[in-house]
DNA sequence: TCTGAAAGGATTTCACT
DNA sequence: AGTGAAATCCTTTCAGA
């Protein structure tokens, strides 16, 4: 099936529908075999092969990360909501939060809030900690908390190499 | 279909400085080859492999996913936090939420709102379709959406392998 | 539970279509 | 842009410590 191409404005990437088929099966099991994407959309592994390769060098594959089960780590996930002052730019903020380990991933939004935090803390103590150093650059007028207690995400239970005998 | 189905041998998992080595490895880059998580740690290919083995089998490695530029792929990303009607639980949105193409990721929230959910949608028209899904199904009280202009994860960018020339 | 070796796969390159 | 074969490299299993 044919989904189309939006994006075109900063990218110059094309994807066909082989690409985007790799793309799906990818996000679903980052350490899936080259022979064994080959089978599924009918080329041998030499042209899928390549073909990650232009989709790595190109940008649209960001990277692969293996999922890791938070409690089982002994971590606590949390999301902050920042609103900023009216002077300051996301991308201060963004330079402030990419410095700090415990900043998992950073959204900019469109609209309110302005950035929404995830954290990847120790315990409830460390979170305080971390949310109130953000508070103490003078960079937001407000955040809201949101302590994560259960997750789910598309792709994370069947990744794994289920032999079928 | 059950709801809490994965890594019920949470509690009995025991994680040496070797393992958290590995999975802190396998955040940055999930297609790391074994031979070189294994030069990274010290040890041959055999024991890392069987740790791997292992670490997935007991549910601490939940899956392996391939981080995709959604703007390259012509997606648009947003969160939806929900807040359930006084007689609702969790788990009975859930279960809608994961029937759901569009739902990438699911947050189940101490305090308010009470879940979160990770849209990966075409356009804005398809977002305000899947939000009102979940406001048709009664069994929430309130919604509010946040539409990513633009994200950063840790890792991401170094992931890729790196090729001498 | 590790090492080292060997067997079996996977990946990449290359000549050709 | 894809195929098939060959060379290289990776993974897993197994014997031994």
């Amino acid at each position: 099936m044919n989904t189309h191409d939006v994006s075109a404005e900063r990218s110059s990437v094309k994807l066909d529908d082989v690409d985007r088929a790799l793309l799906d099966l990818l996000r679903v099991n980052a350490r899936m075999p080259i022979s064994e994407l080959a089978r599924a959309v009918n080329l041998s592994s030499a042209p899928v092969s390549r073909r990650i390769d232009r989709l790595e060098r190109s940008g649209v594959i960001r990277g692969y990360v293996a999922v890791i089960d938070e409690r089982a780590a002994g971590e606590l996930h949390a999301f902050t909501e920042i609103r900023l002052n009216g002077d300051v730019e996301t991308g201060e903020l963004e330079g402030v939060l990419r410095e700090m380990d415990e900043v998992q991933s950073i959204f900019t939004i469109a609209g309110d809030p302005d950035v929404l935090v995830r954290w990847r803390v120790s315990d409830v103590d460390h979170l305080q900690r971390v949310v109130n150093g953000i508070r103490r650059t003078g960079k937001t007028s407000g955040t809201k908390t949101l302590i994560v207690m259960y997750d789910w995400t598309r792709g994370e239970q069947l990744a794994l190499p289920t032999h079928v005998d």
